[in-house]
DNA sequence: ATTCATGCAAAGCTTTTGCATACAC
DNA sequence: GTGTATGCAAAAGCTTTGCATGAAT
């Protein structure tokens, strides 16, 4: 559900992010703000050749959304996501960085783990492995979708 | 380090791995055999196409390795991993679930994170979150190779 | 003898890249 | 005006598939 604070709740997120490239030197296209300002809107997860289709339309060309969302993953600001098929992203606000994603409806929710992280930091000092990044993702279905297909 | 007790733990996995094959109503042919037998005797990730390179010369075609591959991930043998450039493979013992991998080496060190796996459930059931399966992947550097490079 | 497995080559899909053009600064 | 960003199309990976041949049962 699009609700009128989410809408704009997503507009400011996408402001800025925009405002983010303009502060590293990155010229703010018309091309760069329709990526951004789409990416931002999504409510979970989504694959680039979706947002290609989505975006084609406009005149966006691959090219271009492909190399805006590595511009993107860089910042921290999508993080790809290994979905059945591998390869997709989600947005990331930061602090956050795991992601619980539906696979009913796609939605990604972020799950702040400090608990997990901490077995993990445990597990690799026991094991003398020095843990430089990790990927924790969980698959399933949200309360909603639960709700409105219990017997899946 | 390739010892003899490792190279005989290698040669029994591979045995138990065709006999599973076997009992499931595959034929055990030669191909099969040496693709089983080199996925057993590999220390940690690998990749498909590197698999494809090592079985070449042997006359294993690409189509037979994936095929291969395939039929190992669907029974458990195998399990997917995610490296930088994603797809990989790792043989996994059952119980374990979760990889520690080594980003200079290559080695898989499997672990035991039921700590982990509880830190999970309560997670989502606070969330009213069904989680149907998870990945948790671990990079870095495992203890021997931070030992030959520290300043890594 | 039957049926499954293989190899090859081609197709499919996703992502990256080279280059001339267009646009932001 | 300068240099970055874009679009196109082609190339580059990786993986899957169709089909005739070959091998296991």
């Amino acid at each position: 559900m699009m609700t009128a604070q989410r809408r704009s709740a997503n507009r400011s997120r996408a402001d800025e992010i925009l405002r983010r490239l303009g502060d590293d030197g990155l010229r703010l296209t018309g091309q760069r703000e329709t990526v951004v300002r789409s990416v931002a809107a999504k409510a979970g997860a989504f694959n680039p050749e979706g947002l290609v289709d989505e975006l084609r339309p406009g005149g966006i060309g691959r090219a271009t959304v492909y190399r805006t969302l590595e511009l993107l993953e860089k910042r921290g600001i999508l993080s790809r996501i290994h979905l059945d098929g591998c390869h997709g992203y989600t947005v990331c606000d930061e602090g956050h960085h795991h992601h619980l994603i539906c696979r009913t409806c796609g939605r990604v929710l972020p799950v702040d783990a400090a608990r997990i992280e901490e077995a993990i930091r445990d597990l690799a000092d026991a094991l003398n492995f020095q843990v430089d990044t990790h990927t924790l993702e969980f698959s399933g279905q949200c309360a909603d979708c639960l709700a409105k297909a219990p017997a899946a």
